[in-house]
DNA sequence: CCGAATCTGAAGAAATACTGAAGTTGTTCA
DNA sequence: TGAACAACTTCAGTATTTCTTCAGATTCGG
């Protein structure tokens, strides 16, 4: 799951991000305005962390940007500003969730989680395709019921399927929403087919069908239902 | 039985109560401090269900005006917060259990009959998980009936444990849960590793299975039931 | 049938986890 | 008060698991 940090003040942007990466979040920066636009405009995220009081502008503007433009990340409002007015405004304008300051960071996690889950899988804790689950909460995966233990990046993998499920995802996709910044646009791909002939193996091993199609060209497609 | 959910989030509200009502408990709803206060002194409840975050005021002296009156109610807390300082303050004050959220309703039902049972048969305030037992009166812990001196940071870590059975949970999160807010997203997690290798080995020394199962990359999570 | 894309197993590199011991802090009790 | 002890944290070295790279095999589309 990929995630921007819109934030400006450097020790808190840098302790989230630091604490997210933990939790197995992509993480990406954007400490102005004007960075966060670009960055919007180029990337896909899961959910971007928005602290409206930016010294180069509105941040209620660049969520009224987002929304104008039709972007479908998940937006939580981080704000120094208890106004009531603030929140209520966010709200309106499309924001998932709203987060005063100050807070404990893992409320930040579970409540970015709790967007991620309600926006791309119906709010539910566990997802069922076929004869595959996958608890959320425990961040474990079944066949027929049974455990199959997956490495993180086997786990992330398959969760991006999962929410892509039935279109066809590059390569590149891939790249970007598990690595960020540095690993998007890379010259090979040799580690995604690595995981993912990993990730195939174990969910066959455990008697699952093949869910990962192949398109020749075009990258992958999740299949189950 | 009779119930009284304390808790402004009215979805929320709403699930535990129909959740409950199916496990056959009589249950009332106070969506704030207020309107809580007024039902405790008119009704008698076998167990309050407590939000400690209410929009209104803090839970935790409503938990002390609850003891104060005399009331002999069990008081379970919820809590989003994980401060240790909230969880330590509740019990000192008389709360029979902690259930942070999120957890399933199954917990919540099973704990809320744990406190009744506990209550009305006069029974200390124990945990059980096979063939380890915690005495939360007394902060004890037993395996197989004979007592594992803990330190303070091993009892901690335990119960934390405990509290979100089943789960992964991150090392940022039992950071920031033993230690507060500037241990959250750490630089290194020696203190953590260290303090699980002296719980476990003191756990296993007394003939306990090891039910910390480290998940690599994600964190550990306790599997005893 | 050719070149490009994809797949595979194996090995090296990196990250994460564990351990014992040493250093530091805090508590207890004379 | 301060010596003795317990608890906590840090550190350095080791073990384990995962990630990435690579070379060769296979498949695919034209």
């Amino acid at each position: 799951m990929k995630l921007l940090i819109v934030e400006d003040e450097k020790i808190l942007s840098d302790s989230i991000v630091s604490y997210m990466r933990h939790e197995n979040f992509t993480c990406e920066t954007a400490s102005g305005f004007s960075e966060a636009v670009e960055k919007i405009e180029l990337f896909d995220y899961d959910c971007i962390l928005l602290d409206i009081n930016l010294q180069d502008g509105n941040g209620l503007d660049l969520l009224k940007e987002i929304k104008a433009n039709n972007k479908m990340d998940g937006v939580l409002i981080i704000s120094a500003r208890n106004s009531l007015s603030d929140k209520i405004t966010g709200l309106t304008l499309g924001a998932d969730d709203y987060l005063p300051k100050p807070f404990h960071l893992s409320e930040l996690s579970a409540r970015v989680a709790a967007i991620i889950r309600r926006r791309n899988f119906g709010g539910s804790n566990i997802l069922r395709f076929n004869e595959l689950s996958i608890d959320l909460q425990a961040k474990a995966v079944f066949v027929n019921g049974k455990l199959v233990e997956l490495t993180r990046k086997e786990y992330q993998l398959l969760l991006y399927f999962t929410y892509n499920k039935g279109r066809v995802v590059s390569k590149n996709a891939i790249a970007e929403h598990l690595w960020g910044d540095e690993m998007g646009g890379a010259a090979n791909y040799d580690f995604i087919y690595t995981h993912i002939k990993n990730l195939r193996r174990k969910l066959m091993d455990s008697g699952s069908e093949d869910y990962i199609q192949s398109v020749y060209g075009m990258g992958y497609k999740f299949t189950a239902s």
